[in-house]
RNA sequence: GCCCCCGUAGCCCAAUGGCAGAGGCAGGCCCCUUAAAAGGGCUCCAGUGUCGGUUCGAGUCCGACCGGGGGUACCA
């Protein structure tokens, strides 16, 4: 900054007496502890008493992970806002928790590490500081002493003991809960209960297993629990990864990266039986429609069917239908090429007459189904999209039977099929699904339409409603029936004769939990010599992450290459002697680590209790923060109100509910969801400019001349899009620190648009947010002498009105997070301040106004005016400004008149003038009556306090 | 392809179904200034993406379409 000229009034509020402002009010917060929010009990507690009348709230933002880069000013916009919400609720009577950590275990931090070499530790600690420093800068009022980072031992060890939580725990489909994995036991010991379906695949009863064959029917039942399935394998990352870290597609959401689906043995959550309570329970979630629906999409819930088919070969084929209505238009069958029966249901031979194309070239169906298999299994998911409109696959040489034709009909494999969703085969009906259709086309296969289609349908399947055609026999007959009723008496028939019942699927997986990195989680698990997983006692908590030297993933552009965890390089760490109640043995440890969401599916309630070493949270203390309001009808509990963007609709949203309905079902918490509101604030986006070469140039120093755009006289392309470094267009909020200050900075953010909305950043036009800073500090200080040029007279009843309705409209702008509407009404009152006292003081009772509504938004110069006021406290517990409505409305107002829905003339009228008054005033207006002169009106509506229309 | 969100001055944005403008940026003019702007004042600027409907009255509600953004996609 350059030094101010000589004439530039010394009290004037510049970015040099902002920057002295600001620091030397956020060392007093930090030094008070202003933003402390004491807990009703624990370390946390001192101070209590103090705000133990006041209504809690809970306010929390989603983490960001600390990247080397810094923040950039797009990533403060929701922390702002959530800072400026909770000073104003604060101020409004509230008690008020809001802190800030850091996401710092996971894939980015680590890519970064593995980047410039340096251990993921050193990197991300030095990131943290870098942030906290930048965050502090911004005056956002967090209780410093509940600021957590995931990658803490302190931390960790509890994210360790809820996995461990996990692990011991099963899901009742009865109670649809879940339960501690002892219960299970004792009632399968007591014989109350038999293994869960799939759970036990030698089959033999519980009494009759031995030990080990025991704990493999337990460990099935886990909602934490090792897999061997197909999985997406990453190679250029070095790790496998869940479902909704793949890129539609088929490539890594961090680093883009291809994914290749293959068989592994990892470890899976088991969300998807939490499916049909994370889906309803959205509906008591005060989100915003669209993540809800994103949601519900990514679950994915369909009804229909689950039918079985008899095989010639023997084995009975199980496929699940949404349209158990079309049965008998089923006229092939297709099984995913990696389905476990594919093996028994290849024949030997060809049958006679079989058509050239079912063979797919092979000599006998074992030949053709084995080079189809091989060719299914080399294709990326990319290659298989691409090719997804040419329909592929062979028969398998066997026969099933319909079940309610009673017909032949052949059974082949083709990849339109997927093994991930349903059972992984389906009953093809070509008449009424276009892929099936497209197949039957391509294969010669038979079409028989089940639903009629209208007379004027040109298309090929027709998914539409209709009657049902071609659909009865002797104990059936759905002919004439519409899909919905036809589907019912389908599934009722298929029940009474045994071919299958009405079923529901998910679109959900379970959750792959494991990671083959080295900056995570540990597991608390070994493995003993009967190689099953066995989870550490919490006591042996936490397992923590040895430090390495080498910890960089293995990683390869090789589809065929195997996961390598970092972790098993460690021979020392890698076995441990324990004894685990069996006497001293050696285990093997679980070398996988837990994945990047691991940490932030708990952050908020661990903010809620960071200190305790007894437990991940105080019971009492997340009852207090989170627990159910008795007062709102079916109350989940959860954050009050949770800011983030929409990016992480179906990753972290997904997981944290999941774990917080466990936590919840175990009794660990009272509220049984995490986050009761939820709002997606949206984007600072930045134009960046590509040169002829497609590289990125400094947006900063790019000219913009007639429409066109230079980089040092060559001309650049503009691109519209986020702020990022790469992009070269970041704008860091150090820069607006220096120039502006951060209440310029904040002020800009809030008013550049409602909260839930992306908005351009523009550099230039942040100096408006700072003219209005000045201009209220010269309303109630003298920039020449530094005095106050307030005085205690009465305030016009002018400006009275004008203060309480900027009051109202204020306080409307904070409750709805809509900051702009409240800066522009702040502006609004100023401006009327300027003009109305441009040669008097102020009254100090509007100054004072001013400068508390003001004080959310811009709290350090709030602060200082607050204190040059001749306030020794801070403003921060100081009650927000009441609107009283006596001065809301005005004696007389101005209504328009209307003739026809055209604004023709304007009366005033008392304000409370009711329908009669107001139309004679109207009637009596010159223009008016010239207007109605010889029409006689059909109607006038009146609306007292708004306007009036004459209809003629 | 399907689903969701958004289209108001050059730009960002306001407007319980009731006079389209609260506020800001940019532009123009003037004042202050040796000069400048991060100073002060004044001012210009749209009929609300398009078409149709409901209504006394539509930016607002409904339908179709166009444009932008996002989600998802052989999901049986």
């Amino acid at each position: 900054m350059t030094e101010h000229p000589a004439d530039i009034p010394p009290y004037r509020y510049t970015a040099a007496m902002a920057e002295r402002i600001e620091l030397s009010w956020q060392d007093r917060w930090e030094a008070e502890g202003t933003f402390h929010a004491p807990n009703p009990t624990g370390q946390l507690s001192d101070g209590f008493e103090r705000v133990s009348g006041r209504p809690k709230l809970y306010v929390n933002d989603m983490f960001p992970y600390p990247s080397a880069a810094g923040l950039h000013v797009g990533h403060p916009l929701g922390f702002i806002g959530t800072d400026v919400f909770a000073r104003y609720q604060r101020m409004n009577g509230h008690h008020v928790l809001h802190a800030m950590g850091f996401d710092a275990f996971g894939l980015p931090a680590e890519q970064y590490a593995v980047e410039t070499g340096k251990h993921p530790r050193v990197t991300t600690e030095a990131n943290i500081v870098n942030y906290r420093r930048q965050l502090r800068r911004l005056g956002l009022g967090h209780d410093p002493r509940r600021s957590v980072a995931t990658a803490d031992v302190s931390y960790y060890r509890w994210t360790q003991w809820i996995f461990l939580q996990i692990f011991n725990s099963w899901f009742d489909v009865g109670a649809r809960r879940g339960r501690p994995i002892g219960e299970l036991i004792a009632e399968l010991d007591a014989g109350f209960r038999q293994p869960g379906e799939g759970t036990n695949p030698l089959g033999r009863q519980w009494t009759d297993l031995s030990t080990v064959e025991r704990r493999e029917v337990v460990n099935n039942h886990r909602l934490a629990y090792v897999s061997e399935a197909p999985v997406n394998w990453c190679p250029g990352l070095g790790t496998v990864l869940a479902n909704e870290e793949v890129t539609a597609d088929g490539r890594s959401d961090r680093g883009n990266f291809p994914v290749y689906r293959r068989p592994l043995k990892q470890w899976k959550m088991r969300i998807t039986a939490y499916a049909d309570r994370l889906l309803a329970d959205l509906d008591r979630l005060d989100w915003s429609e669209s993540i809800k629906l994103m949601q519900r999409n990514w679950i994915g819930r369909s009804t229909g069917a689950s039918i079985v088919f008899p095989t010639e070969p023997g084995p009975r084929i199980g496929v699940f239908t949404t349209r158990p209505d079309t049965l008998f238009g089923a006229t092939y069958m297709v099984l995913a090429p990696e389905h476990p029966l594919v093996g028994e249901l290849t024949a030997a031979d060809w049958p006679d007459d079989v058509p050239a194309a079912w063979a797919g070239g092979g000599a006998s169906p074992i030949e053709a189904v084995a080079a189809y298999q091989k060719q299914a299994a080399q294709r990326s998911e990319m290659d298989r999209q691409a090719e997804a409109k040419t329909k592929t696959g062979v028969f398998t040489g066997s026969f099933a039977v319909n079940p309610a034709t009673g017909g032949r009909i052949p059974v082949f494999i083709a990849d339109y099929v997927l093994m991930g969703y349903g059972t992984g085969a389906i009953m093809a009906v070509p008449g009424q699904d276009q892929r099936d259709w497209d197949f039957a086309e391509a294969f010669g296969l038979p079409i028989v339409r089940t639903v009629q289609p209208p007379g004027d349908f040109a298309g090929k399947a027709f998914v539409g409603d209709g009657p049902a055609v071609n659909s009865a026999r002797d104990t059936l007959t759905l002919d004439g029936m519409g899909v919905d009723g036809a589907k019912a008496a389908m599934i009722g028939w298929l029940e009474e004769y045994g071919y299958g019942q009405g079923a529901v699927t998910y679109k959900l997986r379970d959750w792959l939990f494991s990671r083959q990195r080295y900056w995570g989680e540990p597991f608390p698990i070994v493995y003993g010599a009967d190689g099953l997983p066995q989870a550490l006692p919490e006591e042996m908590l936490p397992v923590a992450l040895p430090d390495i030297e080498d910890f960089t993933p293995k990683t390869s552009d090789d589809a065929d290459s195997d996961p390598e965890p970092p972790l098993g390089r460690v021979a020392d760490w890698a076995t441990v002697r324990l004894d685990l109640g069996e006497g001293e043995q050696q285990y093997r440890r679980e070398l996988n680590t837990m994945p990047q969401w691991a940490g932030s599916c708990w952050y908020e309630l661990r903010y809620l209790d960071p200190t305790n070493d007894q437990s991940f949270v105080d019971k009492e203390v997340e009852r207090y923060w989170m627990g159910p309001d008795p007062d709102r009808p079916d109350d989940t509990g959860g954050v009050d109100l949770y800011v983030g963007g929409v990016e992480h609709a179906v990753l972290h949203l997904l997981y944290a509910r999941f774990w917080h309905k466990v936590l919840f079902d175990l009794g660990h918490v009272s509220s049984e969801e995490p986050f009761r509101r939820l709002f997606n604030q949206g984007y600072v986006l930045a134009d960046s400019y590509v040169d002829s070469r497609g590289f990125y140039v400094e947006a900063a120093e790019v000219e913009h001349r007639d429409g066109r755009f230079f980089f040092n006289g060559d001309e650049v392309r503009r691109e519209h899009g986020k702020m990022g470094k790469s992009l070269k267009n970041s704008v860091t909020p150090d820069e607006m620190y220096d120039r502006y200050g951060a209440d310029t900075l904040r002020l800009y953010e809030m008013f550049t648009g409602p909260m839930d909305q992306s908005r351009p950043w523009e550099t230039k036009a942040v100096v408006g947010s700072m003219r209005l800073l000045q201009r209220i500090w010269r309303v109630v200080v003298d920039e020449h002498t530094g005095q106050l040029r307030t005085s205690d007279s009465d305030v016009s009843a002018g400006t009275l009105r004008m203060l309480h309705r900027t009051i109202a409209a204020v306080r409307d702008g904070m409750e709805t997070l809509r900051f702009n509407i409240a800066i522009a009404k702040v502006t609004e009152l100023n401006n009327h301040l300027t003009t109305a006292y441009a040669d008097s003081a102020v009254p100090v009772a509007v100054a004072e106004a001013l400068v508390l509504m003001l004080a959310p938004l811009a709290p350090h110069i709030a602060e200082e005016l607050w204190a040059k006021l001749g306030h020794a406290e801070s403003l921060t517990r100081e009650a927000f400004p009441v609107a009283d409505p006596a001065y809301l409305v005005d004696d007389t107002i101005e209504i328009p008149v209307q003739v026809n829905g055209k604004v023709r003339a304007t009366v005033v009228v008392d304000a409370d003038a009711d329908a009669a008054v107001m139309e004679a005033a109207a009637r009596a207006e010159a223009r008016v009556a010239s207007y109605l002169d010889g029409h006689t009106a059909r109607k006038v509506v009146v609306v007292p306090g708004r306007l009036i229309n004459f209809v003629v």
